[in-house]
DNA sequence: TGTAAAAATGCAATCGATTGCAAGATAAAA
DNA sequence: TTTTATCTTGCAATCGATTGCATTTTTACA
């Protein structure tokens, strides 16, 4: 109703005071005596007096801001329509402003000229989360070895300085392959392109395979998009290409790509393929047949995720986290259900 | 190699010029010579010197930034993980970094203490992009009538002075229900909570249903959740308390959940009851059985946010609007495919 | 009451970039 | 060569909050 209390120094004026005192009240500072510091909240919480964030940065070297990072690979990397990650955004966004963060969301291009560190070193973000390791995975190495507050989701390696949250892919792609093997498949194929993170389901799928003394046939390049998935596989099963009885899928939306096609040519599932896809999006369970995936938790990812930086940020020791990882099995995959 | 350049006088120094002309420089200020600016320009660029947008931004008292907001009226509105908006929120965001801007991803309280309107007299953000007009509308009308630069994926109404971008709600539910009308449905309930936005939905609906001469049963009162529908609907069919032969569900998600319920009970679809869902989410084409929706088409929709509320900031004049929209007919609904 | 110690507050510089105004350099005109 | 007009550039204040140091006020003790 009064004057609006724009700034530091009209507070001050307000309560007669000088800027510093006013300044050290707000912020509880114990050289202020103890009866002026609660006049002064008062006052600022009466004209409901916010600090200017971009003056107390400037000031601070700080940011009170968390990056959150997609980066691309190239433009076909469709990770930011991705459902999966952009849930655990969603819940990290959440999280971070219950913290009293800001979040920046970010898109970076692999090969942009623009670096990430100038976040750090322009003071836009107090630490970053970083999803998709990407294909390249040196290019990315590069770009945040030695860096500071980071934490990248994803795989974990002893080459990277960086901490890491995320599931245990080796094991996730190994229990696909092996169920699908129980499942009695012959010719199990991987479907997907092998980045760094999914460079491992790949490994735990092959690993499945040889232990079964099964062949380990050439994965499929598929891009992580339903409609790349869709459009190769009408492709190969039109060409007589598709041999297979098994796919391990590197994600569900690949998963859902290729059981499209393999439907629209008449092929049964799971009877003549089974699948198994990867993230155990919240749809698998609704999809038509019931998608069998290997669960990654986006809560339990997210929070992580959170935690580490935020310890990070209070310089406390931080681990990379591996969760662990289950499969659920589904219609696309159970052969002969007791 | 040589001395890192951090700020402005240290560009300066090296140039041997002012900060000032430094500063004119980098902005391509005609009072510079244009020998010096591209003199500058390209020291800038050879040092990889980036300006702290902090100190700018105080200076020129404005943010570079767009917030996006998600609205929630309550702790159990799911929209952070409603994968419709998360696919929008994600595509306004790289189109917003196109143009230059950060964006500050934004979760909203009704009711929170802290008003939005602080993101302009805080200079936090230049401009606000809004979802979720929300259950209570007269809370968010309040919260944003006269205010700035402001965009709002909604449903537009005189009585707002914000811009809206959506879909035709009204025509939608329309749609949703003509059809099902079409396939012999006699008892179609409309089935989810009645938000600003839904309700044009519902009022669609409505006209439809009584085009038919049919009657309008009290709708169910469902939230956002695929959880939440598959409760509600779980108990009133065991309960016998599901007389419907026809759902339109106020969205996919809804709908899925429903699905579920129903399948479990044995209850066959599309042929004991037909149903219709909205949004379009990219799985519709993936359910089973595949779901027919209201098609919102996400690209065409963050697009037109983005623009508007670009031609705000630029003060040009800016309209609400309307995208069409249009009903994918799927497995679920249609019940005699000729 | 006087003096030393402790407590509370204010002054002024700082963070880094921008800009109105004044001053210096150059070119044009006389 | 001198005067005037036109370009270029620099000085210094500003945006709003924070903080080391100096100063004033209060309290404690003799």
């Amino acid at each position: 109703m009064v004057t609006k209390v724009r700034t530091l120094s009209d507070l001050a004026k307000l309560a007669g005071v000088s800027g510093s005192t006013a300044s050290r009240a707000l912020n509880d500072n114990k050289l202020i005596s103890a009866k002026t510091r609660e006049r002064i909240q008062k006052l600022a919480a009466q004209h409901n007096f916010k600090i200017n964030t971009a003056a107390r940065n400037l000031r601070l070297k700080t940011s009170n801001t968390i990056a959150v990072v997609m980066v691309k690979s190239s433009e076909l990397d469709q990770s930011i329509t991705d459902s999966f990650l952009l849930n655990m955004v969603g819940i990290i966004a959440e999280e971070l402003s219950r913290h009293g963060f800001d979040v920046l969301l970010v898109t970076h291009f692999i090969g942009q000229t623009t670096s990430l560190d100038e976040y750090f070193t322009m003071n836009r973000a107090d630490g970053l989360i970083v999803f998709g390791q990407g294909d390249d995975i040196t290019a990315f190495n590069q770009l945040f070895n030695h860096l500071n507050p980071i934490v990248v989701w994803g795989e974990q390696s002893p080459q990277n300085d960086y901490v890491t949250v995320g599931t245990d892919n080796v094991k996730g792609g190994y229990l696909a392959c092996q169920h699908l093997v129980q499942q009695g498949c012959q010719n199990i194929v991987f479907s997907g392109v092998r980045s760094f993170e999914t460079g491992k389901r790949f490994e735990g799928y092959q690993k499945a395979l040889k232990q079964a003394n099964l062949k380990v046939p050439l994965p499929l390049d598929i891009h992580f998009t339903s409609e790349d998935a869709y459009k190769v596989t009408l492709e190969l099963l039109k060409t007589k290409q598709f041999p297979y009885d098994g796919v391990v899928a590197a994600s569900d939306n690949i998963a859902l790509g290729m059981i499209r096609a393999l439907h629209e040519q008449g092929v049964s599932i799971p009877e003549q393929v089974a699948i198994v896809g990867y993230d155990d999006i919240e749809v698998c369970a609704f999809t038509k047949p019931a998608l069998s995936s290997v669960h990654q938790d986006i809560h339990q990812g997210g929070k992580h995720l959170v935690n580490c930086l935020l310890d990070l940020l209070a310089k406390k020791p931080v681990e990379s986290v591996q969760l662990d990882t289950q499969l659920i099995t589904r219609d696309s995959s159970v052969r002969n259900p007791k």
